[in-house]
DNA sequence: AAAAGTCACGAGAACGTTCTCACATATGAG
DNA sequence: CTCATATGTGAGAACGTTCTCGTGACTTTT
């Protein structure tokens, strides 16, 4: 009833008349206790207004409770969903989220794993932002503690994981565009992080169709795999003026990117943007040069984003299953915090290609 | 080196023939130590792997270092941008984030905040889902827990709290339309909690301009009061008709009321919609009806989406600084952890109103 | 030259829980 | 009746830190 400032264990246990050990049973639920005495000590709780310490609970069970998220951006609507899909699992299991943005930089990415660790979390779920090195996370794994990497992969870091099947979804969206009858497709992708010899050698390669790992690679170069890999299918040739590279994971950097294209003599009949951030700076772009869809371009873009649905006219995309992304990732931690012990499983996402109206038929 | 499962305090000061005292001094960063020892320490430290275990010190300190947040509902922009806000300062300060959702239902809060206390976290950032009672928050303040509320006020709760100024912003985004010529402007809100009176009472109340407690208001009914202020101050009488309610926070209330109010012969010839929820719901809903911005319905929205700059129109609307809101509710948490004992401050953020495309001048 | 700081270190208590153990008592099986 | 097993209770250790205190050695002030 008057809950003034805090009340212990020891403090119900005095006000109730038996041993700390006997209030820790009832208020902690385990071992047996008399009926009688529960009853007693629930009362001096009530009274005192007891709120059990989790640090101490905690500290000699060593399980926290809480789960570690490592996300990009929370802004980001992407991680946010992804973000809510995890909280929706957590909470279901009485399990506490301690968030952290890396902005896709390493050095923020350590000093957050690091935090997350000092306080202890049951396990971790990180979206790498270096899929090479990545010592913090082998460290992780070797100390046992339990990690789920969601939309990359780390490489011979092997950990759960959970991502979209990138180069199938990329793939199917733009063979949708060939079918409609586009031979220039444009491609506005992130691809960040320099391969060995750069995009041209890896274009080279996708084209030959020589063996690629593409297992580690960032979505951005899955997705232009996929680019690739659906021209080969259609037997459509790849014109590499056409493949945009914005080179950072942000709206503007598309935003710079898409006009020298489309006002160049080798402009595009169509687009083909590889993620949500891609989109907003190309459209964007779009709007600048007063270019309609789908009649001056068709576009394509990768994630469905709210306003896809009602723009005009609605924007044809592939959507990822964001928040099913983020539930199966805790499920899965939350099975390994559990002693769960399989092999590491990597959990592929289907993604959907939703037709609206930004296509047109040549 | 060899970071083998867990190293404590006791075992680096074995390894470095010290007292646990003093190698705590070194790696705690308090007290007096020669250079040599800490040296040793260090150097022990380092071979060990060791990683300080924050749930032990914060035992002792009794603090956390760690800020909880009730969140609406992480996935929504909004929140999203809050949380970033608030994410930023934290990660500044060293503090780290424990966040939930309460999907603005008063009993997921109260589990939330209950979660968050038992993990004694240092302060708490919360946008309360009733504005009237609120037990756990007030017993929070009693205990001398840190707290700032965001978006929404708690009568008679005299903490600290950041809003938008809702009123004013209303305010002049319907003074807008109606310098525009627009005579019959419809207002598509949330107004969830029932009124004394309900909608009608509050109506004649605001028209009439008696005293209204404003700040204990959601901000949807803030909105609405400044919608009326508009009226009357531009001398316009009020059609009660036109004053949409979607009952809940969701874009599909507001998508399942706006086509009755459109097809209806007292149609407006202007929207204003009072949060991006609304916003989306009444976009989809006029793009179902195949009405065009602006020639068949201007239209102001709140808050400023990423997609209502490149949308066709752009799209007129009330941008409201959530990153700010979430830098200086943080700033303001922070400032109250670290014992300053200021009276209850509330801050009113301004927000500005962006002119685009999609308001008409008749 | 005595008093009073400052600096350096260790022993052991403290934080608020759960865990281990010892010791009861009751209940059922042989 | 006796042994095993389930049930109930308390004393005290343990978790991994920081904090308090006591004891020196050295330096500065009076």
């Amino acid at each position: 009833m008057a809950p003034k400032s805090k009340a212990t264990i020891t403090d119900v246990a005095r006000a109730a008349g038996v041993s700390t050990a006997t209030a820790g049973r009832v208020l902690g639920g385990y071992g047996y206790t008399s009926d009688d005495k529960k009853e007693q000590v629930l009362k001096a709780a009530q009274s005192l207004g007891y709120r059990p310490n989790a640090l101490a609970r905690s500290l000699i069970t060593g399980k926290t409770r809480t789960l570690g998220v490592v996300a990009g951006d929370i802004q980001n609507p992407f991680y946010a969903s992804v973000l809510r899909g995890i909280s929706n699992v957590a909470e279901a299991n009485g399990f506490g989220l301690l968030i952290t943005n890396s902005d896709e930089a390493q050095t923020k990415e350590v000093r957050s794993v690091e935090l997350l660790a000092q306080k202890q979390v049951d396990g971790l779920i990180v979206t790498p932002s270096d899929t090479r090195k990545a010592r913090h996370l082998h460290n992780l794994k070797a100390m046992g503690v339990p990690l789920v990497l969601i939309d990359r992969a780390v490489a011979g870091l092997m950990v759960d994981r959970v991502a979209t099947d990138n180069i199938a979804a990329a793939e199917q969206a733009v063979r949708h565009l060939i079918a409609a009858g586009h031979r220039r497709i444009g491609i506005v992708a992130e691809l960040v992080d320099e391969k060995d010899g750069g995009l041209e050698t890896f274009l080279t390669r996708a084209i030959a169709g020589d063996p690629i790992e593409s297992e580690m690679l960032y979505p951005s170069w899955q997705r232009l795999l996929g680019y690739v890999r659906a021209h080969r299918i259609e037997g459509l040739a790849i014109d590499p003026r056409l493949t945009l590279r914005a080179g950072s994971y942000s709206a503007l950097a598309a935003h710079a990117v898409v006009p020298g294209l489309m006002t160049a003599p080798e402009a595009p009949t169509a687009l083909f943007t590889t993620d949500g951030t891609m989109s907003e700076g190309t459209m964007r772009a779009l709007a600048d040069l007063k270019l309609s869809i789908p009649q001056d371009v068709s576009i394509v873009c990768f994630d469905d984003l709210d306003w896809m649905s009602f723009h005009r006219p609605g924007i044809t995309t592939v959507a990822q299953p964001r928040l099913a992304m983020g539930e199966a990732a805790a499920r899965m931690l939350l099975e390994r915090i559990h002693g769960e012990d399989y092999p590491p499983r990597t959990v592929l996402m289907p993604a959907e290609l939703i037709k609206r109206g930004s296509v047109t038929q040549l």
